[in-house]
RNA sequence: GUGGCAUUAGCUCAGGUGGUUAGAGCACCAGAUUGUGGAUCUGGGGGUCGCCGGUUCAAGUCCGGUAUGCCACCCCA
């Protein structure tokens, strides 16, 4: 490897540098503290499982694993795989830890996930995701929570305007069967009018083709079975009662026949928050109900259901960051002063200022320092303040200043803190 | 993984048909202003033109490959 390759980024992941950084701290942040209204409570799992974790889970035949997986052998010969979401590890979690005596759980979470794609904008190899899992509820009331839970976060962030939330079921296990044999069937008449991608969706995940943008592929949907014919009486009676929680909250949806999900272990609710101001990446927040899942892992049959939204893509709805917290700045003069200022940054850091302290310079150099990085205030100390026991205090954004006796600076810079 | 477009200073970008020491704005540093920042003016530092190779007397400019980004597809947060 040569010196320049090894300086850049892996393709897809990124550098957060403070201004990037806050702008993922306050989503998540706004977050973490909404969902917790909700008795959502944050836990972290490992960002590697084994590879049958995700295997088994997402489905053999799913994109993300069959292309999409950072997988490798680690020393000892395991089959490891960096999550490319956290769902199944939360469920690997759940079962790992003997939570089915704690039933319901709500858990939250936020961290990095890893999937091997072609990076564009909103999509990376390494991204962030918050998201919220709530097991062992099967009433639909749990899914209308969950959507809510995700408004009043979108909300808090101030970009639920510019979201439409699309809603979907995919009915219990056996409706999808029928029904999926049913669309077998009838997109294998019309193999010859398929594009090529649906040809091998047939096979894969036969769902998807309904949502092919491809014209021919349209036309052929357009016949096509509908989902709602061969969803069961207890299957209609769970979405129905999905949707009326959502209408009693007063949360606008838009019902989309043909949203479907990539990965096998969804059931019954499929949801989606989706913008049309990021490009061709418009899913913000995504989730629906995984009642099979934790058994299929071989837990006890639980039911769950929940979402994750992509961090980047929130923050790239929500636009500017929020302004870092602004600093006072010290600024003495002359080697007495400047022996003073050290003690007396660490007094004032202690009652709760952000204080910067530059080492070097004049004070115009120092002045210029503050303000560059935005102080709020700079208290000067030169030989004349320090013979009087005092500091002048320069209000950065009006200009005034005023003498300060030091015993009294932390009750006067209270209005800064 | 497929196709298209891009890559020149820290950032945003100029650089007809190849031709002497590659430019601008912003940012940065210094001075005007040696106890007072923001504005203005003056000056300054900073570029193996993504990388490798080819064509040519001569390549930032043309060709091939490669890396990365962006756009679309695929799929998803």
């Amino acid at each position: 490897m040569t010196k320049m390759a090894s300086l850049q980024p892996i393709r897809g992941t990124h550098d957060l540098l403070p201004d990037e950084m806050r702008a993922h701290r306050h989503v998540v942040g706004t977050a973490r503290r909404i969902v917790e209204l909700y008795g959502y409570e944050e836990i972290a799992t490992p960002i590697f499982e084994f590879s049958q974790v995700f295997q088994r889970t997402l489905g053999e035949a799913s994109d993300i694993v069959t292309k999409e997986m950072y997988s490798f052998a680690d020393k000892g010969g395991d089959l490891i795989t960096l999550r490319p979401e956290n769902t199944a590890g939360v469920a690997r979690c759940f079962i790992s830890e003997g939570l089915a005596q704690q039933v319901p759980v709500r858990f939250f979470y936020a961290g990095p996930m890893f999937r091997h794609e072609r990076p564009q904008k909103g999509r990376q190899r390494q991204f962030h995701q918050i998201g919220v899992e709530l097991i062992g509820l099967a009433q639909p009331e749990a899914d209308v929570e969950v959507i809510a839970a995700g408004v009043r976060v979108l909300d808090a962030l101030g970009v639920l305007g510019k979201t439409v939330l699309e809603i979907n079921t995919l009915g219990d296990h056996e409706s999808r069967e029928s029904y999926r044999q049913a669309l077998v069937a009838y997109f294998g008449e019309h193999t010859a009018g398929l594009s090529e991608d649906s040809r091998t969706r047939l096979s894969r995940n036969p769902l998807r083709i309904l949502d092919s943008k491809d014209e021919g592929d349209r036309r052929i949907v357009a016949d096509a079975p509908l989902f709602a014919d061969y969803l069961n009486p207890a299957s209609v009676a769970f979405f129905d009662r999905v949707t009326a929680g959502l209408e009693t909250l007063g949360i606008a949806f838009a019902p989309n026949p043909r949203l479907v999900r990539g990965l096998d272990y969804y059931s019954h609710t499929a949801f989606e928050f989706t913008t049309t101001a990021l490009g061709a990446q418009g899913t913000v927040l995504a989730g629906g109900r995984y009642d099979g899942l934790i058994k299929m892992m071989g837990g006890s049959d639980t039911p769950g259901v929940g979402w994750a939204a992509g961090v980047e893509r929130l923050a790239m709805l929500c636009g500017t960051a929020p302004a870092a917290r602004r600093p006072v700045a010290l600024v003495p003069v002359g080697a007495a002063a400047e022996a003073e200022a050290v003690k007396l940054a660490e007094r004032l850091r202690a009652s709760g200022l952000r204080v910067d302290l530059a080492y070097s310079g004049n004070l115009g150099r120092r002045m210029k320092r503050a303000n560059r990085i935005a102080a709020s205030a700079s208290i000067l100390i030169g030989d004349d303040e320090l013979s009087r026991g005092a500091a002048t205090v320069r209000n950065m954004d009006s200009g005034t200043q005023e003498e300060v006796a030091l015993p009294s600076l932390e009750e006067f810079l209270a209005q800064y803190r």
